[in-house]
DNA sequence: AAATGTATTATGTCAGACATAATAAAATTA
DNA sequence: TAATTTTATTATGTCTGACATAATACATTT
């Protein structure tokens, strides 16, 4: 059998000139400690550096610049940037590409992140936070009629708690996530929207982050979001 | 001034032909509800259909495939693929090339997730999943000496939940995340270790898992963190 | 010195060619 | 005839060379 010469081959590399030129750059990039801003080296003297056609290499940097690493412009060649993690998903995270069940996810991972989101709220809210929330809430219609679910109140408010995490990325994430969770809330993948029923407010919520700690919050924010956890399980 | 005419002058297409063809494919992909696995026209074809270079095709399908829309085999062409919102973004989450403040904001998502997954596992969790669970729990070293940080065995153990949750999505970025998290961990961008205070341990949530509710799982498992989040602020 | 025009440069786009791997078709063999 | 091998085809991968275009630097003019 072959087994026994199996040993001594070596893995074969199936990668493509394009692959390996990529890995090359990657660790450029990481080696020399390069700023952000400092442009790296134009295509054709890559080209002739690692000895390869402008094509390989045009399709190698085109992965970097989708991987948020550089940004290409017209004569100032390409430059180094703070790869935005989620920015350049965010195409790709269209309602109509992707599948049902990861639509679904996206949903719940939007309820996760706000229960979760508590301690950094907590932690970094200021006082003026708290006023602008407060102005917010004012501005929205009263419960009663709540059941419209104003998009739009919705995402100020929410969005606001996100900004006041301090935490861009998530921050980034939630603002992906947004049209996302708007589509599915509004198709056919859950379940029915049940009868409304009482649940903490928006105003209940700032009231919790003004006097409360960061277990009444989550305890408050899951039972704000009870409607839509009804409709998951 | 010219602001008179201003109105009537419309915005200029920046966007370069890749963009056009791009958005292009994209609706094409969207519109004719084509199913996962299903070949779309070959390079050439497009080519003459759009009327554009193979070039131009060649790196809008380029982009297609980064963001995990299509998967191109020799031969057969590219078919079209479910895609993986996270799996992509992966390689670009390399420590070394995010810089401090990201870096920082993935460490605290993690928490973040593991917190507010709670209602998540309650809802899904099976026996088999606790006996598993304790399985896990039972190889640990005792809790005394676990300031070691047995790396492995918290993968085990946290990766375990992601499992139950039921969410391929979040476990697919906590896969993300791991390599992450292990390397703020270990570098200098947070605060000390401080010294290892009592927390709930994994034996402690499992027990919640199994006779407790979702609030004091999120309690235990804040607790659990503690740890980590007393290095944030 | 400010505004304008010109030259340069690096990316964007094009066209055509050959290499390569995966598949389909044909030929061979048992 | 069925299974295997050989050959042909096909679509992507890579290469080369060329021109277009936009951004910048330089020179010119006012």
């Amino acid at each position: 059998m072959l087994s026994v010469i199996k040993e001594g081959i070596p893995a074969i590399d199936n990668s493509s000139l394009v692959d390996k030129v990529e890995a090359s750059l990657v660790q450029l990039l990481q080696q020399q400690k390069l700023k952000i801003g400092d442009p790296i080296p134009k295509e054709m003297e890559l080209a002739t550096t690692l000895g390869v056609s402008r094509t390989v290499i045009r399709e190698a940097l085109l992965r970097l610049r989708m991987m948020g690493l550089i940004e290409s412009k017209k004569k100032k060649g390409a430059v180094i940037t703070s790869p935005d993690v989620f920015g350049n998903i965010s195409k790709s995270m269209n309602p109509y590409i992707l599948d049902q069940e990861t639509l679904k996810e996206m949903f719940e991972l939007r309820l996760v992140l706000e229960i979760g989101m508590a301690d950094l709220l907590f932690n970094r809210v200021k006082k003026e936070d708290i006023e602008e929330l407060k102005r917010i809430v004012a501005n929205e219609p009263p419960v009663t009629q709540y059941h419209l679910f104003n998009i739009e109140h919705e995402i100020a408010f929410h969005g606001k708690l996100y900004e006041i995490s301090g935490n861009k990325t998530m921050k980034k994430f939630q603002k992906m996530l947004l049209p996302i969770f708007d589509y599915v809330h509004n198709s056919g993948i859950l379940k029915e929207q049940p009868f409304i029923t009482t649940f903490v407010s928006h105003k209940g919520l700032v009231d919790i982050l003004e006097k409360g700690d960061a277990d009444k919050f989550r305890a408050g924010m899951r039972n704000h979001l009870e409607n839509h956890f009804k409709r998951l399980f």
